[in-house]
DNA sequence: CTAATAATAT
DNA sequence: GATATTATTA
């Protein structure tokens, strides 16, 4: 079976097109203040989930912020709507804990590591308590065909093999930095499409993935709608994690900048 | 941090 | 109403 552990990740990196990784996902992230700017608290009615395929629009390059109210201040308190775990989300939790080894994969670590602004130590602890349900469902039965969004991502055999310690993981190639060029959380209700906010999200800088500071970036941006954040951007800071990984993990990361998703 | 339980969406 | 997904609590 070692075989197919060196292949396994030259098939993971060939990085097939899956439908759902052509599918524009529209999915932008709304905080708290702009569902609140745009006057609209908590509509369920749609707002929850948008079906991955019903959501047809793809208008997320006018980086026009629709009706930037001007009393729009308390982003704290608010309860921002529900994350919603795309594949392309998921598939950095995967890339994250792999890259960081089943030693290091707690809910702070991989947060940090995927650098998706807006995500909190909840959302990953939560999610990560699924993933590995599953990961222990597919050891034992297998063929789960429920387990839709976790079955898009391929599952490092690592994470099957062992339950805990390891760091073999460090081995592996070359790692994509999680920058968070566009990344998508939180759907916006359907409403919302037409005036989609196309939330441009940069890595927190160095260690500030504090909500609080990410509200305000994000605020801070609706009133200076002058942001191309390039590349360069972000590398800059990804580098930094670097050193905030294991003490005795040497394997630093590669980080180039890529455009992987 | 992890596991269990509640809440919410589909 | 049941099930799946995420949030909150222990």
């Amino acid at each position: 079976m070692r075989e197919e552990d060196s292949n396994w990740f030259a098939k993971w990196e060939e990085e097939l097109p899956s439908p759902e990784e052509l599918i524009p996902l529209s999915q932008s992230l709304i905080t708290p203040d702009l569902a609140i700017a745009f006057d609209l608290h908590r509509d369920n009615s749609n707002s929850g989930q948008p079906l991955p395929q019903t959501t047809p629009p793809q208008p997320n390059s006018s980086t026009e912020f629709a009706g930037d109210s001007t009393g729009d201040e308390p982003a704290r308190t608010l309860k921002r709507p529900r994350l919603v775990w795309t594949p392309q989300l998921h598939k950095r939790f995967v890339d994250a804990v792999a890259h960081l080894g089943i030693k290091n994969a707690v809910p702070k670590t991989i947060m940090q590591l995927m650098s998706v602004d807006g995500l909190t130590r909840e959302n990953v602890a939560s999610h990560l308590q699924k993933y590995r349900l599953y990961l222990k469902r597919m050891q034992s039965g297998g063929g789960g065909d429920s387990d839709h969004l976790f079955a898009s991502s391929p599952v490092p055999p690592h994470f099957l093999h062992q339950t805990s310690r390891q760091s073999s993981d460090l081995f592996i190639p070359s790692f994509v930095p999680i920058s968070t060029q566009q990344q998508h959380i939180a759907a916006p209700p359907s409403q919302f499409l037409h005036r989609q906010i196309s939330a441009v999200n940069f890595t927190s800088p160095t260690k500030a993935t504090d909500q609080t500071t990410f509200l305000a970036r994000q605020q801070s941006q609706l009133q200076q709608p002058v942001f191309r954040p390039s590349s360069l951007h972000l590398h800059s800071q990804v580098a930094n994690y670097t050193q905030d990984l294991d003490s005795g993990a040497k394997t630093v990361l590669t980080l180039f900048p890529t455009r992987d998703d």
